[in-house]
DNA sequence: TTTT
DNA sequence: TTTT
């Protein structure tokens, strides 16, 4: 390949994730995502700039979110941009543009997942349950598990 | 701020950039970026897939791409993403996501600037000459650094 | 150029920032930064994996996390790597890399900036006062402040 | 995971890579890596900027720089950072920081992967021939993208 | 040396 | 529509 399409995104969730299965059970989550960033003008007056970005998660990383995430959540989204587009039924040309994320770190202090403990309650709004056991973790950028230290350099 | 808004790309040029130049002849520089991402699906088969983006780029990026990119250009892009909204003539609400350059590297061999003539004709699609000794591919044998330069540490 | 060297670090700083002044009353701050990142092996277990960097700020940027960081903080870092080399006074070669950062976005949720009141107490050990007026705010990419809108494509 | 420890590449080999292969047929890819940044000082004079980095690629990625890469591939380079530390013959303390990667664009027109044959010849400096026809540059005229996948939004 |  |  020859081309690299990358997003790395920081920002606050809109509203909670909208989070829909598919046939064999595949998750997809979808939500708005707030990036807001701040610099001075030449008058050195600050300025705030507020982006919305449409995040799509699938699968584990969906899953993640439907457990997790709620809105104002703060999180770290790594993906790659898609651009589609369609028809509306007045026959209009319509496009939308995504960012399909294929890691997600959470960074609200309460949604720490580092812990051995995942049962804990994260302020969420939309409620959990206990097993919360991560079967689904699947963080996407696969371990490589490489044998480290016997480098033969 | 904590936000972060980034977009890294690397893909060709669809068209030749269209370049403008607003009041206070600043440009402005527009153009259809290809990347192309090749990965194996379930059954193995090699699967390429390309997603256009529009990027724009001001002031002297723009600039440089008036004078040096081209249809077929590969290069690399760094930016932020940012939508804009607007009502076409039939009151249809339209979205427009854009890359908005602040670095560009431009990764065609015809096109390296680091000498510091950038008045080279471009826009070749194919010929050559003598002169592409490029010196800086005979770079010194790797490391040994220089002592800092007044790192206190 | 036809380089890209850029670095995109998310961690808890392991102590304090050390924080120097040059000549010329530049501010350089230094710390540690342990990322780490979390994923199943293949037997599914959970891997938890911690790497440390040294990351070096100047300027504005130093004097922020002089104010702002302390052992702990959760920052996001966007920078570049620099390795550099010397003799010990032994006569052996001696190399160290570090990130320089060029952009910091703090993640703790006491530590937000955006807010107008920069005098909040935050958690920190070295203590603060009012009148933080970030006059050093210096955020370094370059706001670019384009016409926004009036695009004219 | 609440960390993330990225690293991204382009640049030049500065010799061929070093590949060697473990007990289980791994392999192991290391080469060195110049990435050159030019910008202008406070001077406007024109600086340009060389910085040295290992990269260490595993098992599939070692074996295409093993195939494609040698001295002077200009190559676009994804992964995380990682100090090793030992002590020398002498007891002294040794670090070498190096870029684990795990993605590898291969940024040189010979180079291209994008066909189904990658058994191409490669190491070649120069030399060219028929069938370098990249059809893959002529792509189709900018979007019109197909009416996504399945999601269900 | 951090964080959960 | 978020966050401070």
């Amino acid at each position: 390949m020859r081309g690299v399409n990358k997003v790395i995104l920081i920002g606050n969730l809109g509203r909670d994730p909208d989070v829909q299965f598919l046939e064999g059970n595949i998750a997809v989550a979808k939500f708005s995502l707030a990036t807001t960033e701040t610099f001075k003008d030449r008058a050195g007056k600050l300025i705030s700039q507020t982006e919305w970005h449409t995040v799509v998660l699938w699968r584990g990383l969906a899953e993640l979110a439907q457990k997790y995430l709620h809105k104002g959540s703060l999180v770290y989204i790594e993906g790659r941009l898609r651009t589609r587009s369609w028809e509306d039924k007045e026959g209009n040309k319509k496009f939308a543009t995504e960012v399909v994320g294929d890691n997600l770190v959470m960074l609200d202090k309460r949604m720490d997942l580092n812990s051995s403990d995942h049962s804990l309650p994260h302020h969420s709004s939309s409620g959990s349950g206990p097993g919360e056991s991560f079967p689904n973790l699947e963080m996407p950028p696969p371990p490589l598990n490489e044998p480290a230290d016997d480098l033969p350099f």
